[in-house]
DNA sequence: ACCTGAACACCGTTCAAGT
DNA sequence: ACCTGAACACCGTTCAAGT
């Protein structure tokens, strides 16, 4: 295969080249998957050498947390936006959540993949870590205030939001894996599933 | 890094080269981790050459295929034990799979991360899904049984059935991530969580 | 039929040198 | 301060040649 010619050399003087990577790391995943993610490549989309990405990132894995983070910022914007569009239900604000958790994967499964495959060790990365702490923060919250209003029961309110985070996180990655999709029976979409999961926690935490 | 020695050469001859490829990439992918898993290594750790593997596998991705397949066999002789262990109530007997379930991902965190992370398309490998399905299967049939007991509430079988797996897979992916893991509160065990969830399940699946 | 030896293109990473 | 050019060790894969 020929090399795409690229930006011309020397050509590339804007001030942040850090930003730059970013979004062709993203690009490259988005385009061609994880498996074509390589430091040379995002170098050659942005037009540098390839020794240019290590004066901004230590080795891969750090622009692939740097991604992961920025991925987790989205999601929690995701489950905020849906909570806020719900009202004031406590039920509904509950499975609004859920349902903005689902959805961001749906339509942002590379970097979903991203967040949560790509990444060995987390804890390597404190502002990953706590970017990622902010999402489940908010499912806590969540919780919390559908235990106040009654609406969930007694129990450790940092369990039981773990049990609503699996629910929603095994059907986002059920479905972008491609593995939910069953050959046989009426056809499922991802919108009638989010709704049934988020009946099934409503209920399944319910007093 | 000095290499560590090997298998004399010339001193391979036992008749199943394959076999023993496959056991070499799970020791890789337990030992060391997906990112050491390598086709050399695994011919290094058999003592065969580089190319040898290419007359068994068509390449890197069909050996990892190849593990994850002997993975799902795994899983499903892990729920099928859980439920015959269950006794004969419905109940008893759906919680157990999902019990099975996450206890087989926590046993074995890297054949678990295998299938379901490293493969890129299931559908390229027809054994593969197959054997993917049969778990499945597994658990449509105790939905099934749930259903026609009473304990589960009417409904398409195959849409309940994958709000089960994505609960349980959720669970199991969540805690061999790490991710689940939290600092402050009470401890969580993974134990008391998948009581937890498969009640949680029982109770929003219900009737 | 199955394996070796050598090769090719590619990648992650480092580092002295340039501006 | 930031980037280049060149290098090193490594990997996936192929293929003619050996037994």
């Amino acid at each position: 295969l020929p090399r795409k010619p690229r930006i011309p050399k020397h050509g590339y003087h804007h001030g942040d080249l850090r930003r730059a990577l970013l979004d062709a790391a993203l690009a490259v995943l988005v385009e061609d998957g994880p498996h074509a993610l390589t430091m040379r490549e995002v170098a050659r989309r942005v037009g540098v050498t390839q020794a240019a990405p290590y004066h901004h990132f230590a080795d891969k894995e750090a622009i692939l947390a740097a991604v992961a983070e920025e991925g987790f910022t989205k999601l929690y914007e995701s489950m905020i936006e849906a909570r806020t569009a719900a009202g004031t239900k406590p039920a509904a604000r509950l499975r609004a959540m859920g349902a903005g958790y689902v959805r961001f994967a749906v339509q942002h499964p590379a970097h979903f993949r991203v967040m949560f495959v790509k990444i060995v060790d987390m804890t390597q990365y404190p502002s990953l870590h706590a970017c990622a702490d902010r999402s489940f923060t908010a499912l806590l919250e969540a919780t919390l205030e559908g235990q106040k209003a009654g609406l969930v029961r007694k129990g450790d309110a940092a369990e039981l939001a773990l049990l609503m985070w699996s629910a929603v996180h095994g059907l986002a990655t059920l479905w972008i894996s491609g593995a939910a999709v069953r050959p046989a029976g009426p056809v499922l979409t991802i919108e009638s599933l989010t709704d049934a999961a988020t009946e099934m926690l409503v209920r399944g935490l319910g007093r």
